[in-house]
DNA sequence: GTCTATATGGCGATAGAC
DNA sequence: GTCTATCGCCATATAGAC
């Protein structure tokens, strides 16, 4: 990327701002989160946050729209591939875990909201470009001209994101159930990221 | 139960608290709700909130303990019933939904302190006497000694819960993405509990 | 644009009468 | 045990100098 060589004093304010943001935002949910922690992470004063954003609402909603951006946008790449369904299943789980590997406070931090505030979350859903209404309706035509037992498209769909996105936001949870340390539950994650296109396919599949 | 025939004014103040506290915490959060907000809802004063749990953090707990309980609990009775895996498998999956349909904002709760605040929520699990561990012991006992695909137990465990737990926790995104009434929400949680365990028993058997 | 200082309101918690 | 009144703090937000 253009910034990598660049010096971290690069970032205009605002970007320092939204950087800070996103990780309080992510670690502490809206109510958790403190005005004064985001300044304080962006190495910057509290009232500038105001004069950028008037509102933690506002920095709130950008931060929000940024995150769902991100981890719905990385789905469409794979999904919308021209190769077979075994194998696109498999890049899209292998890709997709990656990408939550690297971001995992983003699907926590969308469900927690989703849970505390859905009427508010879902407006913020509609206002971005990147519908998963859409992601849902390429993935279905890949599916529907394979041989396969009678699945219900929207059923994979779900399924699909429960198995790669559950164990992320349940990680505190799964480390504690099996006594994994970060380096176990790391092999954990990169195990499944093999062997879940297999379950899947064999759930699938006609025999 | 022997509550049910009578008032509600029967409900000693404590549990008039808890019952206002659990609503409130669910739907909020920790940080989110308000003790006012309690107060309100449990038809009391704010200042006996306090008298009663002297903070806002044991009340908390106390609810979250509870939730906890709950959850896990229904769990073990189905797993150590004496019947064939299929069945079991059956009977686990179309009970716990069941439970999860009627408690829908529990495990959305869960995951979402577990997000902000592991330490402190893992601190909680220990001190809970219905243990996630021990139930994962007893379903390896059960799996182990039919025939089946190489399957780790651990993944087949966190398959399940993903599968079943994820919908709940998404239900306003997945409403969103489908564009599902209330009703055509329900349905569809209806027909997984037929489909979810022939699609696992699917994944897992060998062929 | 960026800072210091301050206003304003809300929340958890306590004091004290009954 | 239950209430009213209030304290003290902290968080968001604004005013105003530089």
């Amino acid at each position: 990327m253009w910034l990598n060589l660049m010096a971290k004093k690069a970032l205009t304010t605002e970007e320092k701002i939204l950087e800070a943001a996103k990780k309080v935002f992510h670690r502490k949910g809206y109510e958790g989160a403190r005005m004064q922690e985001i300044a304080d992470e962006a190495g910057i004063n509290k009232a500038l946050l105001h004069y950028y954003f008037r509102t933690k609402e506002n920095l709130f909603d950008a931060v929000f729209k940024a995150a769902f951006r991100e981890i719905f946008t990385k789905l469409f790449t794979t999904v919308d591939s021209n190769v077979p369904l075994e194998e696109k299943l498999k890049n899209l789980i292998n890709e997709y875990i990656c990408f939550l590997q690297k971001n995992s406070y983003i699907p926590g931090f969308i469900l927690a909201e989703l849970n505390q505030n859905p009427e508010k979350i879902i407006e913020v859903f509609k206002s971005v470009p990147v519908s998963p209404s859409l992601l849902f309706e390429r993935m279905k035509k890949s599916v529907n001209d394979e041989k396969l037992e009678k699945t219900d498209v929207r059923e994979l769909f779900i399924n699909i994101l429960s198995l790669c996105i559950f164990p992320i936001i349940a990680r505190p949870m799964i480390q504690h159930i099996f006594e994994f340390s970060d380096e176990e539950f790391d092999q954990f994650i990169e195990k499944r990221k093999k062997e879940l296109p297999v379950f899947i396919m064999n759930a699938i599949r006609k025999k």
